[in-house]
DNA sequence: TTGTAGGCGTTATCAA
DNA sequence: TTGATAACGCCTACAA
């Protein structure tokens, strides 16, 4: 059994009271018993048992991600934004994992059993009334990527990422540009839809005519030979190809390329989507889409922070983040 | 204030200790009253309180990662492979941090004061006494990578793995092999050394009379330069590049030496460390000794239940990966 | 099949 | 400056 607060005050000739009061260090208790205290914890290796405090304070100091288990450098960069936004501070982080389509079902476990005291929910497609009950009730659940309007959640404009990037290429005269996608393995998530209408958008508003949907089966290093055999096939072309499917399918796409005798740039331009860590170890430097993945992740636990403490505007607060293109050599 | 056992047991018209049994779907209690008592639990969403929970059982169901926070790619997959593994299991994940040094601190609060069921410790470099005092207390703390005789641990063989990739090299005819490493920055920790000696013992082993260690600073993007401009430099330079300091590195040489002239493998061979998602992505694919970051994830779990569950084997016991030579196209 | 009572370890309140 | 007492919400005997 481990060491109780009692059995210390025991040791110590004093009260649990006394004991609790000099682990917070409280200015009302004396020097000397401070000291005598203090000099058993230490001795007695005792530390105050978490779920007591936790019980007691009806506050758990934690802060929970629940997501499923997709695999995604989005996720672990944005993870990592917000380890770094909690070191130092009071809070501890927590993993949950859910399959998907049960991630409300966990949230409403976390929150409603004080598993944590707020819950950052990645790409959950949350039902009206699941989001309406948490809302009624005022726990803090922050909505990353799949965002609802009058909910509190961070998104990145993957609408204007789309956009921006279509203009850049075809800035660089760029005419027959193609797009690559996962739709079927991510439906129902915004940011698919929003990077094909961004991708659409941009080429009617810039009359561009040609138009061409690779569609992937997974972001894996698979893309590459799908894509490159896919461009291949086509009597007319790309001389584009957005990866809006992310930086690891474009440099696998690089990849392939080499093998099957397509220059990039020159036959070719290629963007990414992310700017993670594999758009800057490609040997060809990748131009991408940056998403500031680990920007979001502090913003994200900055929001759950300020619905912790009950703001109240920040209860319906979307916090949107703007592409930036990245130019590298692939464009 | 949330829903309690209590506020559900009075609707319900039971007794608190009905609804508990209810909910753990004990067959001493009615259909109907079972029945009934889920209805008004849905109704209310109610959802036992946790702290209260883990504080009648003295256990957490929780598995803690303690690891300072020096960002790195071994620790991604280690901790995404622990994932895997929690994941469907009645675990649950905590991911806590502390500045390097101050690990045993952590892993003492969080093991004396509950905040989890096990450690896993990453990369920390553990006084003996601290070691003995939780070697005594039988607390389930496992050591992965920087593990110590006698304690639970999980590790990679740096030692063979550095071996093997000399020898590799050197059976491709190389006789001029070049290390990288940044062990100013890693100092102390195991791998740094075990790898430097893997490197002279196969020198030594193979006869061949060349050496040269490229220190780094980082294990980051930089250091394609620094290695670049250091083989440039020398009057008689290698005709290979061990790049024990990872794949990361190994990339960013290969982008270096593309700008520089350098060609890969035919002026220099170039081989990488850990086989991490960059090792697939660089245009020319990278040879490198696989480290297998997931699989160690998972044993390091297992070991942690072990443990938990209190088998007398567990509590000395060290898993050893061995090093696999991973062979594409740079070396 | 259901209910009562006590305690897990802590802290907050109040009294001394 | 310290101590006694009562919760926090749950579960586990044991009793009915």
């Amino acid at each position: 059994m481990a060491v109780t607060i009692k059995q210390i005050a025991e040791l110590a000739g004093v009260a649990p009271t006394t004991v609790s009061l000099v682990l917070r260090d409280s200015p009302k208790v004396g020097r000397a018993t401070k000291d005598r205290v203090l000099r058993i914890v230490e001795d007695m290796d005792y530390y105050p048992n978490h779920s007591g405090k936790m019980l007691k304070q009806g506050r758990t100091d934690a802060v929970a991600i629940v997501s499923s288990l997709f695999q995604n450098i989005f996720k672990m960069e944005f993870v990592n934004g917000v380890e770094r936004a909690v070191h130092g501070g009071p809070f501890q982080l927590r993993h949950y994992y859910a399959e998907a389509g049960s991630e409300p079902a966990k949230c409403k476990e976390i929150l409603y059993g004080k598993m944590a005291d707020a819950v950052l929910a990645m790409s959950m497609l949350a039902p009206p009334d699941f989001l309406a009950k948490i809302k009624a009730s005022r726990k803090p659940l922050v909505l990353v990527e799949d965002v609802v309007e009058g909910f509190p959640g961070v998104r990145f404009d993957n609408y204007a990422a789309s956009y921006e990037a279509v203009r850049y290429l075809a800035g660089k005269g760029r005419r027959r540009i193609a797009i690559s996608l996962a739709m079927k393995a991510y439906m129902g998530h915004c940011f698919v839809d929003e990077r094909l209408r961004g991708y659409i958008a941009a080429s009617r508003d810039l009359g561009l005519e040609y138009s061409e949907i690779i569609e992937l089966p997974a972001y894996d290093l698979g893309a590459g030979r799908i894509m490159v055999e896919r461009i291949l096939d086509k009597s007319e072309p790309p001389d584009a190809l957005f990866c809006a499917s992310g930086d690891l399918t474009a440099a696998s796409f690089l990849k392939q390329a080499r093998v099957q005798g397509l220059r990039v740039p020159d036959d070719i331009a290629v963007m990414g989507f992310d700017d993670s860590i594999i758009a800057q170890t490609t040997t060809l430097g990748l131009t991408t889409v940056r998403q500031p993945s680990t920007e979001m992740g502090k913003a994200a636990l900055d929001l759950a922070l300020r619905l912790i403490d009950g703001e109240a505007e920040a209860f319906s607060m979307i916090v949107t983040f703007p592409p930036e293109i990245i130019v590298r050599e692939s464009a």
